[in-house]
DNA sequence: TATGAATGAGGCTTCATTCAT
DNA sequence: CATGAATGAAGCCTCATTCAT
């Protein structure tokens, strides 16, 4: 029957925790898990279906619901992977303590247009849903406090031991460089503007440390 | 996504180019862009229908077909509406030939400040719908070349003129910076994020100049 | 599109007052209640779907929601004619000053018992439904005290005027004998317990007279 | 309605017969039908479901089907047990052979109150669910003859003897009395019409009697 | 026995667009 | 020009029941 939805209860069937899950359901999760990332990342968040979904991961449609309640859900959870792949790829080169703050500033800088590349579909769509789903947009919004509050940190530190301009505010900055590396990789990755990576990157640098007052390393003398 | 029988249908009425109606047909055509204006505003574009449009300009269902052959074109010509707006506002005053860099820098900068404030709700839609419909993305690129040309003829002029640090590609800089500015106006105004007009726009006016290693003004001195 | 549902505003298909319909809206929609009302009868309430509703009223699928915002919504329309139909039968021979209370029950529960049978379908599905759905419970709610409260009223009067017995409390009874015809009614024609409608309302009478202590009338003697 | 697989599978473990089963089996067997106790009253038939009854009778989903080979069965079972209940609460306090016809109604009637609000919610479910599922309509209609059979049989018993009128048929009589008891109950208990208990079977017991026109007890007098 | 994953038919509702007046 | 009725594809979610370990 599907009528009387009324009462309800505590129907939800239990969105399971993975954790609890048998191999066989893992396996399925996942499989459904990878569908779904596939298949966000081609058509995005609002031409992907469900009935899609199940079909790429060939499970009957009721199993998606076995395991996610929602488009949203799975789509959260698909998120959440590529947020961490990209921070993993972002920051693959450790820094080392006698790193300048140029050398760290065009790390990261180079980093991340490299992790952009790598998660550019669904960057873009992830930019798509943060437009009208809130929650969605709370990761987004999160993602990108994460980087903020870093550089802001950094960027008050080296100001702290006179490398940075004392006119600049951390916070302001941060939010400011931020935003300015964040799309212009999406405007050249995802919008498809020509640019060249390296030549990208190291112009990228150049703004954020000019932008600072932060003094360009040497190029390695002869 | 629905909104499927759109691609080519089989015999559009050519929708009216505006300067072909009557005096009443003008006043129908421009009740519905303001109710569509207003609910795009309020709603987004996938929660904004026809049906609301066409209740709130006070007109039949149908009508809007008269008019419009799509809520894709009701919403470009909205969107075209902002723009112009928008543009207007942001160059509200206009620079001398006696201005310096930074003056036009701080000029430009606090202009979209407001503009975007006054736009706001229209920005983020835009934003929106660029994300999925190919048509309305490229409004929204072709906004920005504007403001990116602009800025990067600026940027070429004064570095031949010795004012901007050789080592900045116009292209690039001016892509940068131009997405600083208009992601952190998104990211404030939109978003949400904690900021002061004045500071906001005085710290990008000197992230902008650092970056490109432009003279800030003098405060004036005595 | 389907999506993002948050939003939403105005967007009711303004449910059409039924007045404000061209005479074109007035047929399609007299032919979707008609429809819905020989379903309803035929399948009950839970059996009956919307599409079978649209189809058997040949209209489109949609064109039901031109009309009607639910299922819901057009089994409360369809109920209120039934009960206003009921209403209208049962009493259909008016009374006369000059009848004995005796007289007047008789009437009221031959009345009854005839309107029930003619409607004994969608008696039952109202049944069905107010189990389960708290708005149409109402509907039911309000006819039971419909009739309660006239017995209840008639009750009273006879007492006062000595005619029933002094020791029954006049809501009590109402309630009560209004359960024992109506019930007796579903049993007798909705479970289709064997019964002979003039003996049943005989009966029943005479229950009901002897419960409030009113003399029956004289067989006409000869 | 949904529900569908269910007319004659084609091999049905052929449910436990409950007294083949082993201690272990009887244990998870009850706490199934105690768990859908709870559940259909709280949240009524429809909106109950397979793994709401097996999560709260803490075992798994498949569990269930080894002992039920349906809702439609468990819930039988259930309202089996509420209706031995129910009869035995009813018939709580024994009569006597001196009792009188009044006595003996009064009882009747008190006892029926009181277990109809002892089992109000299920019987409310019941009652739902007998409007659109045959094998539990039957259900019902047992029930009510059971006691329709037994006053008929007292009815026909008094009459003999002089105490009840002879123009009532015992059939009809037994039929419509006890329809206004228990659909008295009904609208009292479960939907909620205000009403109080001692005056309530008080009301009931006159009407009852008056009805049949049996002598009221005396109030016992000095 | 017990487990819990898998199945897939069903039903509701939305809404851009077309069409007859 | 205006009106508003008609269309029907699309998509989401539920849940009783079956099945493989």
């Amino acid at each position: 029957m599907t009528e009387p939805r009324s009462a309800s209860s505590s129907s939800a069937p239990e969105q399971q925790p993975a954790a609890t899950l048998t191999p066989r359901g893992q396996r399925t999760r996942a499989k459904l898990v990878k569908a779904a990332y596939t298949l966000f990342e081609k058509n995005g968040y609002l031409d992907t279906n469900i009935n899609d979904i199940s079909r790429r991961a060939r499970v009957a449609y009721g199993t998606f619901y076995t395991y996610f309640s929602s488009k949203e859900e799975i789509f959260a959870e698909v998120v959440e992977q590529m947020t961490t792949d990209f921070r993993a790829m972002a920051n693959a080169v450790p820094s080392q303590p006698s790193d300048t703050p140029a050398t760290r500033i065009a790390r990261a800088n180079l980093g991340y247009l490299r992790a952009y590349q790598a998660h550019a579909a669904m960057m873009a769509v992830l930019e798509q849903v943060a437009t009208f789903n809130p929650r969605l947009a709370e990761i987004r919004r999160d993602a990108r406090r994460f980087w903020v509050e870093r550089s802001s940190r950094a960027i008050a530190r080296w100001q702290r031991d006179g490398l940075v301009r004392p006119d600049v505010d951390p916070y302001y900055a941060a939010t400011a460089l931020g935003s300015m590396v964040d799309r212009s990789a999406y405007v050249w990755i995802v919008l498809g503007e020509p640019f060249d990576e390296d030549v990208a990157a190291d112009q990228l640098t150049r703004l954020y440390c000019g932008a600072l007052g932060i003094a360009l390393d040497e190029p390695r003398a002869t």
